[in-house]
DNA sequence: GTGGTCTAGACCACA
DNA sequence: GTGGTCTAGACCACC
């Protein structure tokens, strides 16, 4: 039910991604509120890293708001985690779009082309699991 | 008609964000073959970055054919560069356009969102006024 | 006349945080020797602490030579408890009093304002109330 | 002029000592907007840590907006820097102060012992250097 | 040299 | 087993 993955040659360092990924799966509804995290060194061993760059990553989710770390116990959702979550990547990705449509407009490409690559991608989400 | 900047909080350093200025002014026209590039410490100077950024941007430029640069003269717009110049940046946008949609699709973004958002850009974009 | 409270975010593990509350208790005459201590289970209910945790405490407790624990049949407060556990606290919170007054005159807070925080305490405290 | 001490058997860990001591370097005026922090190598050697706890505690003072890392060059104290840990330092030892304080009412000290003892300390402290 | 990030291995206190 | 912190040593991009 999971499937994270990691990828080391992005630009976007690992504990970074992995911070995306829980977001993302709070946002998702793939975590309700009071559920608990993978361990750090289950995740660690899943996607292939350091149990230390999951642990900075479950550190910022913390700062965030969404998670909370019980000692000895794990790490879990905060009441209001998947709402936080929501809010946090839909201004992120959203911010990230509107860049990127501007880049691809300025060098040539039409709006048209834009948008109905845009609703391709959407028929492909709605319909269920992507990718 | 310049108006450079790089942004030196970006997760892509600011040698590539030069590369990718450069290309743009090329892929827009800014830059005709047989043009000459600013200088490299005029450059530093208007970015606010090191020369030695800048040189190493232009040394990608160069390895992508785009520019050459000529001995104690300056560095050229390469005959072909331009074309090579949208063809690359067409290829990258388009690629960093598809992810940011599906990114935004997935937290829960409509299509009719990103839709108007693109139109609301391509008419501020046509128009003239880029930013 | 009990009330004890874990924070289990504090900086002083929870073990030494209950060895703290039950020398208050000795020191402020909640319990008289010869008394015995609650039970680790019930102890450990009450400040949601793991029960180990809690008999870590009083053997710490019995290594100050305040309590004695009697086999199966409970945790018991020795003859010099109380005098003992009030030469152990009323120095350990001198030593962090001066400590935090040192701190707090060093950022900018006037004796004056330190002053008047005390005697409002004591106001609340010899009144009887406590929290 | 400086003089970071960090006690590595102290319960609080070095990298929050160490964002203490250049907050308070910060709220006391030892450093002003725009100056230079000791670099993370230097300031490791210093204090006798690693530089990567160096580096934790630079990061937890850029969250607080205190200092900003420019890549490369060094880590400066930002515009609102002084006055932002003059904030947060008044609060933090306020409170600890409150704490320690009732501590030291509930186990038997006199306001009047505890209120002489802030002046002895006053005394010292404006008279310039402490301790 | 400068900060940022990662890996690897260790210790602590708690459950 | 669980998270938190530290040390040690490495690589990267930039100045």
């Amino acid at each position: 039910m999971e499937g994270f993955r990691v990828d080391p040659n992005s630009r976007v360092p690992p504990s970074e991604q992995i911070v995306g990924l829980i977001l993302d799966g709070l946002a998702t509804g793939g975590f309700a509120p009071g559920a608990k995290l993978p361990s750090v060194r289950v995740l660690a061993v899943e996607v292939l890293v350091n149990p230390n760059t999951v642990g900075k990553a479950y550190a910022e989710l913390e700062r965030l708001g969404v998670v909370v770390g019980r000692n000895g116990s794990g790490v879990y959702v905060t009441a209001g985690g998947p709402a936080r979550a929501i809010e946090l990547r839909q201004a992120a990705t959203l911010a990230e779009f509107s860049d990127s449509a501007r880049s691809a407009l300025r060098v040539g490409h039409s709006a048209e082309v834009l948008v109905s690559l845009v609703q391709e991608l959407e028929a492909g989400t709605v319909g269920g699991v992507e990718r």
